[in-house]
DNA sequence: CAGTGGATGCTCT
DNA sequence: GAGCATCCACTGT
C-alpha cells in the first residue's frame, strides 16, 4: 500500500495506519506516532460546517497539508484524506525524532530530544512547517515518506484539547512509544 | 509533580 | 467579541 493510496481511503482506516511513517522536510523529521483523525461529520472538524477560505485545503485533494494556526502563534500539520470534497483529515500530533536532530533542536531552542516533536505545535517548529506548505502535496519535495519498516501496534483514545465530540476514540498512538504528547509521564 | 494563566492572531458569531 | 485541534513559565505542594 502506497501513501497515496492509504490517504485516499477513510479518514479512520488512514489515521492508525499513518502510524510508523517516517515523514521528513528537507530530510529532517522522524516516525510518526501520534495523530488524530478528523471527519467532516465530526463537530469537533474544522470541516464540520463546510468549506471556508481557510478550509478549503481539506476539501481539496488527499496527501496535501491544511495547515492552520492554533491560539494565534503554533502551526498545526494535517493530511488530508479521502477523496476531493470530503473534508478529512488527519492531525500529525507527534514524531519520534529520528532525521536532524540537531537542526530541530536550533528551531526549537532547546536540547532535550523528548521535547522536538511531541505535540503539533512543537512538531511543525521543528520540521520548519507554516503556512507556507498549506495545500503542498506531502507526497513531492522537500517532503519524504519512508514506510514502516515493521508492524506497528495502534492503540486508540480520545482526542486532546477539543470541547466537541470529545467522546470519539479518534486519537492513535503506537503502542508503547515515549515519544507521545501525553507520555510527560516517565517510562 | 500538578495546576494555572499568559501569549497572540485568525475565524466565525 | 468569543473561542480556539497549544506551549511554556511560573506557582504551590
Amino acid at each position: 500500500m502506497t501513501f497515496a493510496e492509504l490517504v485516499a481511503g477513510s479518514v479512520h482506516d488512514a489515521a492508525p495506519a499513518l502510524v510508523g511513517w517516517t515523514l521528513l522536510v528537507d530530510g529532517v523529521g522522524g516516525r510518526i506516532v501520534e495523530v488524530e483523525a478528523y471527519a467532516q461529520d465530526d463537530e469537533a472538524s474544522h470541516s464540520f460546517r463546510g468549506p471556508t477560505p481557510r478550509t478549503a485545503v481539506m476539501f481539496g485533494d488527499p496527501g496535501h497539508l491544511y495547515v492552520y494556526r492554533s491560539y494565534g502563534l503554533h502551526w498545526c500539520a494535517n493530511v488530508v484524506c479521502e477523496e476531493r470534497g470530503r473534508g478529512a483529515a488527519v492531525l500529525l500530533r507527534a514524531l519520534e525524532p529520528t532525521h536532524g536532530l540537531d537542526v530541530m533542536s536550533t528551531r526549537r531552542g532547546l536540547d532535550e530530544p523528548r521535547l522536538l516533536c511531541s505535540g503539533p505545535g512543537r512538531l511543525t517548529q521543528a520540521l520548519g512547517i507554516t503556512s507556507e506548505h498549506g495545500g503542498a502535496d506531502i507526497t513531492a519535495p522537500p517532503f519524504e515518506l519512508l514506510p514502516p519498516v515493521a508492524p506497528v501496534e495502534v492503540e486508540p483514545s480520545s482526542r486532546i484539547g477539543i470541547s466537541r465530540a470529545v467522546d470519539r476514540p479518534w486519537r492513535y498512538v503506537e503502542a508503547g512509544t515515549s515519544w507521545s504528547s501525553r507520555a510527560r509521564r516517565a517510562a
